[in-house]
DNA sequence: ATCGGTTTCACAAACGATTGTTGTTTATAA
DNA sequence: TTATAAACAACAATCGTTTGTGAAACCGAT
């Protein structure tokens, strides 16, 4: 019924624990004839460290904490893909902390990585977050941090990030080249510099290409509802002849919103958006994409914190980016 | 930049670590001066206790793991959110594990579990699984499980299902009801019980209403591509009226592939699937689903491990079902 | 036989918290 | 004034590992 210690082990073999712990180490101080009695008895008993003691003892822990917004079915659960993918043959853990876009359960969630002595955090932030000082504490005490996706200007750890602005822009000159004369723009929360930059690629495009930048075609949307109610709203006033969506919510309302109003896409309205490729493959019709894979993201994400880890946090900060192409469908 | 311990606390305030331990639980037997005293060192430290030191002290460790398939878009993200409402409360965190649908991981991550010292196990099986052998080690240690979702008949443990039989039958009804003569099937893997399940459902209601059992009609998709190449093939041969699709993964592949055959749902085809509605509503058309909630699944399994956990795993096993209902659209 | 030098292992001190026990002070009642 | 209880806090053991140190035992070589 009870978990088998070490000293079970080390009894059951009649050696000290501390012989049972370097045996099972394959340390080369303990004879071979040792190490297979006692590997034998671990096995016969079941044996496996208890974690908690060996995270005491060696002031580690072999989990790393992620914090992100929320696991919707967007981008998210490829980016833990990623990240799973990266961080497996290192044998960490993921400890995995929502923040529901609230800064104080961001704030919490940092707070329990150190608690749980996290080796190494990654932050993805939230709507609500314009600083970076509940970080400062983590890092204060040695934890490596590395933000990615969702970040600040102020940003001053490492980051994972694709070229927003230019990101942006390319989606703008596709709609242009494709004849869109009156170009509408759906962004993200407003606070986060990913909505921000890409707004500003956004009107990068149209400046540079002449056309006037109007308002009333820029979009503020935070869900798939919002995008929906606004697509609508829009097609009221305006009617704009080309869609950037910067993001899969986005998308996701506007497609089914144009679908009920009856406008044919691409021939009334041409749309394009940044995603991972997996919503405008499933709605319809299918929608060209800069393509902004969020699996890569997280496994770059966890490798830059796993070097960091292994290097005790040495190295400047740095900022990567990571590429894009427009993939047509 | 060290983190400072409940000694460095003590210390300040010229005090056994042990008072200060008190103290900071609020336990009687501390004077209120002291416990004032002590609560400000401890901020003005920005002391929080390792909990490996107190996991190892307590043998728990606030932390439930989570194995399931995969994080993929479908399901599992809302699950994930039901779970963390319900645990929230109680101060437990989550470790996600997925075995990606392989069984050899899901072996592992249950011995992850049992190294982490978890206080409890919430599990969704993977298509590979087909006994229970694997859990029996953490079981025997004592640690609460909870299955949800994918299961085999042969548990032994707490479960949170739907009904499938009952929740197939009814949406086959629908389908009998709106007017459809020739019923065609969608299933995920067939290892499972939740496939096999819902297959007998389906079965049955075609018998109940004296329709033919044709096993042509009936299709195994273990992914949006598979369904989708199955659909093609499917009207190929036969031309359902109607078709049921068992999960989301299933409803992706069959409604995009409807749409570019030209043929249109509900007027040539009808569609209704068992989903917590998001997919439903992201595709063209819109199409009735059997409402299954993740987050209630989540929410709901969460509740129960707590219960065991709480209740130092008494109480017998039990299969729980939840509660459905069609949704048009 | 004695002496360096290896092997090979035992011993014991951590890691940081929790908690049963003990001891001291203070307050209250006899 | 003394006995007795209550309040408070210190002491020390403990959770299960890891790891630095030291000590047998054994080797071959002198």
């Amino acid at each position: 019924m009870k978990r088998p210690t070490i000293k079970d082990v080390a009894l059951k073999v009649g050696v000290n624990p501390s012989t049972v712990s370097r045996a099972l180490k394959d340390h080369p101080d303990i004879s071979e004839r040792i190490k297979i009695e006692i590997r034998k008895a671990a096995e016969e008993l079941r044996y496996h460290p208890n974690q908690h003691a060996a995270n005491l003892r060696k002031q580690r822990s072999n989990i790393i904490g992620l914090i992100i917004p929320e696991i919707s079915m967007f981008f998210f659960p490829s980016v833990i893909s990623g990240i799973e993918e990266a961080i497996i043959k290192d044998g960490f853990q993921l400890l995995v902390l929502q923040s529901g876009n609230k800064l104080v359960n961001e704030i919490r969630n940092v707070q329990i990585c150190c608690d749980q002595s996290v080796d190494g955090i990654l932050i993805s932030l939230s709507n609500q977050t314009n600083s970076f000082s509940h970080l400062e504490e983590a890092a204060e005490i040695g934890v490596p941090i590395v933000v990615f996706d969702k970040s600040l200007s102020t940003c001053n750890y490492d980051e994972i990030l694709i070229d927003d602005e230019k990101a942006a822009e390319e989606c703008v000159n596709y709609l242009i080249s494709k004849g869109c004369k009156k170009i509408s723009g759906f962004f993200g929360n407003s606070n986060l510099t990913i909505s921000k930059n890409r707004l500003q690629g956004f009107k990068n495009a149209l400046i540079k290409n002449n056309f006037p930048v109007n308002e009333e075609l820029i979009v503020y949307a935070d869900s798939i509802e919002e995008a929906h109610t606004q697509t609508k709203k829009l097609f009221n006033n305006d009617r704009p002849d080309g869609i950037f969506a910067m993001s899969d919510e986005c998308l996701a309302g506007i497609i089914p919103a144009l679908n009920e109003m009856y406008i044919s896409i691409p021939n009334k309205c041409k749309v394009i958006s940044i995603s991972d490729g997996t919503i405008p493959k499933l709605l319809t019709p299918h929608t060209p994409y800069l393509h902004h894979s969020g699996f890569e993201v997280g496994r770059l994400a966890a490798q830059k914190l796993i070097e960091r880890i292994k290097n005790d946090n040495e190295a400047d900060h740095r900022r990567h980016f990571i590429g894009t192409k427009i993939v047509e469908n």
